[in-house]
DNA sequence: GAACATTGTATCAATATGATACAATGAAGT
DNA sequence: ACTTCATTGTATCATATTGATACAATGTTC
């Protein structure tokens, strides 16, 4: 035996051929950039999305949500599918025995790894300052990357993460998400720069308002923003009843 | 031994308790109808979509085109990935004698039927007219059905075959599709007609030509349709080329 | 109290959309 | 041969939406 705490993620393989994982993009903004998040087994191991296995009583959308949680700390989080990824080999993975080393497990080796693990793709996201820090095994190897900069990711992880990204901006021309990257209570023009750092280009600020509004699921609040150093804008709240609403008159939105 | 054609389809069963496989919904406008195909393994037995496992080196898309040409016939056919169902408990096939007995096969009892069966959804379009009646086993079982009309299917088949529609439907506001459902050449009158099929209202015709044409990516021929009682209307094609550049220089499609 | 950055909002030109009109045209009916 | 008819391509115009610009309002900072 060994307390390895990596042991385990190894202790409960089945002896199957096929597996059903999910793989989730965590977006967030902060810096002014839009980031998502990274992780690993181990520091000296390669990087991957967050995902896992789906659980035999478990919807797909119930794994995403588990495994965000198990490895981020995160909960509550937006998630969408957005495509599921079959390619027989996507995934090649082998404990070699470096690894076996590095994570100090023992391994058994009648245990094999699926042949063939399909993996349902979920972009999720959440604003950076609710993120809880109380996540699971792998907290400590969590990393918050810059889209722009992603390095190589393990298997097809840098196409799920590129396909994640167009459907992000997707929906964003279809469906008011953006506000989920912010606190509760948010101003206009802190909306406006998540819909520019998304889409990767300026916007006009009196017509991106405009527009916003023109939507009517926004409810203005009486409050403003406090400690800005110019007029305190607006606060805003996204409304779920005037969106239900909205969306049952067939609203379409766009930018 | 049994010489039932449909021994077949049960001498293949993996010993496994989790499968992937896919389910198609194939549209069709004929009649001025949104139609689309279901089937089944008896006429005396529940009516399904078309789907099947995704074997061992196949991609889904590559499943989701042998299927529809298994079943139906049809090859080259407009398919989109558009969810994947992930439910527990939504595939709970079970045979029964009497099943056994309909069909006329062989069934090993020591052989079970997956517990878990995942489903990749696939919506496809075809013109109603270039089907081949070349079909598989099942091809005397199959049976275009109104949308409208849909009857009671088997498993979750009538909520994936609602969320394909709804896929449809806003892929129609986002990419230029529906001349799937024609042929080759048609005229601006008949994509309108498919329009208002899929979207179940009407258009007005001259506003819709004004936004198709704008698009630029239908070219319009030389020749005009014949034998027609009135003004001969111009024959169009769908542009590849000008349709890639469109995309490339960033065009929304929208109605 | 002035300087500064940023906000809410107004305005106007350009563009897109919705609704309507009308001449053109080919087959069918007389 | 002529009329009728349905439908087409296209034009037009009122309205709505969008893009670009302007400006007063308002907190903090100096």
């Amino acid at each position: 035996m060994t307390d390895s705490k990596y042991q385990i993620l190894f202790n409960n393989l089945e002896d199957a051929s096929l597996a059903v994982g999910v793989n989730c993009v965590l977006f967030t903004v902060t810096e002014n950039k839009l980031k998502i998040l990274i992780t690993s087994l181990h520091p000296k191991l390669e990087k991957l999305l967050p995902g896992g296995v789906i659980l035999n009583n478990e919807t797909a959308e119930a794994a995403a949500h588990r495994i965000l949680k198990e490895i981020t700390g995160v909960e509550d989080v937006f998630l969408q599918q957005f495509k599921t990824f079959s390619e027989p080999k996507r995934f090649n993975y082998q404990l070699d025995p470096e690894t076996i080393k590095i994570l100090n497990i023992n391994f058994p080796y009648h245990v094999k790894f699926p042949e063939r693990v399909f993996s349902i793709g979920y972009f999720a996201l959440i604003n950076f300052d609710q993120i809880l820090r109380t996540g699971g095994v792998m907290r400590e190897n969590n990393l918050w990357i810059e889209f722009k900069q992603l390095p190589k990711l393990a298997y097809d992880n840098n196409l799920i993460a590129t396909e994640a990204l167009e459907a992000l901006r997707k929906e964003l021309f279809i469906k008011p998400i953006g506000y989920n990257l912010l606190p509760e209570k948010f101003t206009m023009p802190e909306l406006q720069r998540i819909y520019e750092i998304i889409l990767d280009k300026p916007l006009t600020r009196s017509n991106f308002q405009r527009k916003m509004l023109s939507w009517g699921i926004y409810e203005r609040l009486e409050e403003r923003k406090e400690g800005v150093s110019h007029k305190r804008p607006f606060l805003y709240r996204f409304n779920k009843e005037k969106y239900d609403r909205a969306v049952k008159n067939g609203i379409s939105f766009w930018i």
